[in-house]
DNA sequence: GCCAACGTTGGC
DNA sequence: GCCAACGTTGGC
């Protein structure tokens, strides 16, 4: 019997060359397989209601979770899906970004501590992100855990990386090609260590 | 609250 | 497979 097809969006969302890669240590490489072990997740830390149920989820709300630990449900959209489901590995380091709020930013480093597993909000009819053409048998949406580890010596804002952005894609500077504004509206991006390690040196600025 | 950017859906 | 309409994201 011949594979079964999958559907198109996955196919588009997944990209058509993306084989199935072994669990290594990532490390990126000049040119185009570029293996990421930094992310960015964006959550919104102002209370606002999506079928009548809060999504605040702010980085005081992960830190008074068990084990300062969250799971990180809701992603409904395939490119972060994939990141999260094909991607992130253990102790790989995220950005904690506030969006969607008065001062959007970075706000504190997190780390991966539980890889891909289904995201039960799919099939919970209560939840905001049900999503009734998902099967139990076939799910469709999958999250990671991720785990406190500090705040940023200093908030880095939204406003900050944009200038930074703009400057670098002048200079070539690390911040030209950066997720945030490239990919904007991706709620899960990649992080490259030349920006991760840029970024985490403004934490050290007057 | 506005709205630009962009992802998704569905008709053809 | 195109693309217009629609819905969502998220900065401002």
């Amino acid at each position: 019997m011949p594979p079964r097809k999958r559907k198109l969006d996955e196919m588009i969302a997944d990209g058509k060359k993306q084989k199935s890669k072994p669990a290594q240590p990532q490390k990126e490489t000049k040119g185009s397989n570029v293996e990421y072990c930094h992310w960015l997740m964006k959550s919104e830390p102002d209370s606002r209601l999506e079928k009548g149920i809060d999504v605040k989820f702010g980085i005081e709300d992960l830190k008074t979770c068990p084990d300062q630990t969250a799971c990180w449900d809701g992603v409904r959209n395939y490119q972060a899906r994939n990141f999260m489901r094909d991607q992130m590995k253990l102790g790989h380091k995220v950005f904690f970004y506030h969006s969607n709020t008065k001062e959007p930013g970075i706000v504190a480093i997190c780390e991966v501590v539980k890889e891909s597993y289904v995201d039960h909000t799919q099939f919970d009819s209560k939840d905001p992100h049900y999503d009734e053409t998902s099967k139990k048998d076939n799910p469709r949406w999958y999250m990671v855990d991720v785990k406190y580890k500090r705040m940023l010596k200093r908030f880095v804002p939204l406003s900050q990386l944009k200038q930074l952005h703009i400057k670098h894609k002048e200079t070539g500077g690390p911040l030209k090609n950066i997720a945030l504004f490239t990919k904007a509206r991706l709620s899960v991006q990649p992080v490259t260590q030349d920006e991760w390690d840029y970024i985490l040196s403004l934490e050290d600025e007057g």
